[in-house]
DNA sequence: CCAAAAGTGTTCTCCATACACCCATGC
DNA sequence: GCATGGGTGTATGGAGAACACTTTTGG
């Protein structure tokens, strides 16, 4: 290509991109976030975000799920671009701007193969992570705010539950990320009046007490209440 | 530097960055977005969003601000990521990733400044744009939709309007971005009780019946309440 | 039988909405 | 004096918040 055609593009000097994965999970003890020990410099022996950089013939969102599946090998319920961080020193050997997306796990259907294909990725809780490589501290809190704020508006609470859930999961769930109690009777009330939860036949088990019964997020019913301008909202 | 170092960083072709601008102002007429008319190929002669190359030393917020003051000389009231586009084929050229910004301007205040500074540089009706080059469409669509969110929740209605503005001014804003009538009596009564506007002893100026009273957003006290919890909502 | 959580309705308060008239000003 | 928009208060309905007891099950 002839540097006389496109006189502004190609002469300069490029950024390297990459893609960086903030992805949460929920297991009993709580909200994990995933993170992976870095092998090489700069950082090296640090725990950072997976990720990894673009490749020319895929796009933002494929090189996300790319780099979580090499790395992780984790198939991922929910993901959404976060943020793009571009401060001209957030990597020290070279200009490096970096996508942040932001994907949400169902951790405890997928533990048996997320363990079997674990790698060097350890979920951590959200509260106690170590000190992470290049900005990642900062890409992770934006990611955390992202999750705390979208789950009021938006369904995505159920992408971190089973599939198969109860009704005081997912108001733990609430209430662990909007950091205040629930009234059981209002919140019950709330979301099944919405209409968009499938009654189980089914009831947990295991458990040391009354078994609690079984719900579906019934994400069909969920959009076609969104076309006749239904507004989730907790 | 080595190859070895960095075995994953250096060797691989680099997509180009670029940052674009999706700017809105408002005037007599109503909203407005700013293009310009490329002069090179691609798209030359198509209208396009303000924007440009990434510099290596600059970080992007910067270079999106750089590519608005060396294009159309507006200095914006307000401005914030938007988006990052990344398609493959998104240029015909080469790959080209590019982060959107999002840009309020008060056209109003900064019309005599604009003006002569206007270069190529032509504010469009939001509805009356022309087609656009590359996926500038999307992306002003994209921009759109955030304002059009973001005004409910945020108080960035205020940047578009001018220092001194009716709240008549401010209620109509709103009932074209919401795209519904208010009440005015529930408005004025909503807004005022916020106590986020400082009322001035000013009235409007040349216009053929009453004169309504000036008021200002009153920013410190805005960010006084939100740190004692205050949400802004309309 | 005890511990633990499931499940269930009603009341009250407050906020959002709906609504109409007189006033001030410029021409 | 007339046209144009400025400015003001009240009544009603509905949704959110507060609140306690009985039932079921496993150990």
């Amino acid at each position: 290509m002839s540097k006389s055609n496109h006189p502004f593009c190609y002469e300069y000097a490029r950024p390297a991109v990459s893609v960086d994965c903030v992805t949460f999970g929920l297991d009993e003890d709580g909200l994990k976030v995933l993170l992976i020990e870095r092998k090489l410099e700069p950082f090296a022996g640090c725990w950072a975000l997976p990720g990894g950089f673009v490749e020319m013939h895929e796009s933002l969102e494929t090189a996300a799920k790319r780099e979580l599946e090499e790395e992780t090998g984790l198939k991922v319920e929910y993901l959404e671009q976060l943020f793009t961080f571009g401060d001209v020193q957030r990597d020290p050997r070279d200009r490096v701007i970096t996508v942040a997306y932001f994907a949400l796990v169902k951790l405890t259907d997928h533990a048996v193969e997320a363990a079997s294909d674990a790698r060097q990725a350890v979920w951590f809780p959200v509260d106690e992570t170590p000190d992470l490589a290049f900005d990642h501290d900062q890409i992770l809190q934006v990611g955390f705010e992202r999750l705390r704020n979208k789950i009021r508006y938006q369904p995505i609470g159920f992408d971190l539950l089973p599939k198969k859930f109860t009704l005081r999961q997912l108001q733990q769930l609430y209430e662990h990320l909007l950091r205040r109690p629930l009234d059981k009777r209002n919140f019950r009330k709330r979301i099944l009046e919405m209409g968009i939860l499938q009654e189980l036949d089914e009831v947990e088990q295991g458990v040391a007490h009354r078994a609690a019964r079984l719900y579906r997020f019934h994400e069909r019913q969920y959009n076609q209440l969104v076309k006749q301008g239904f507004n989730f909202e907790i």
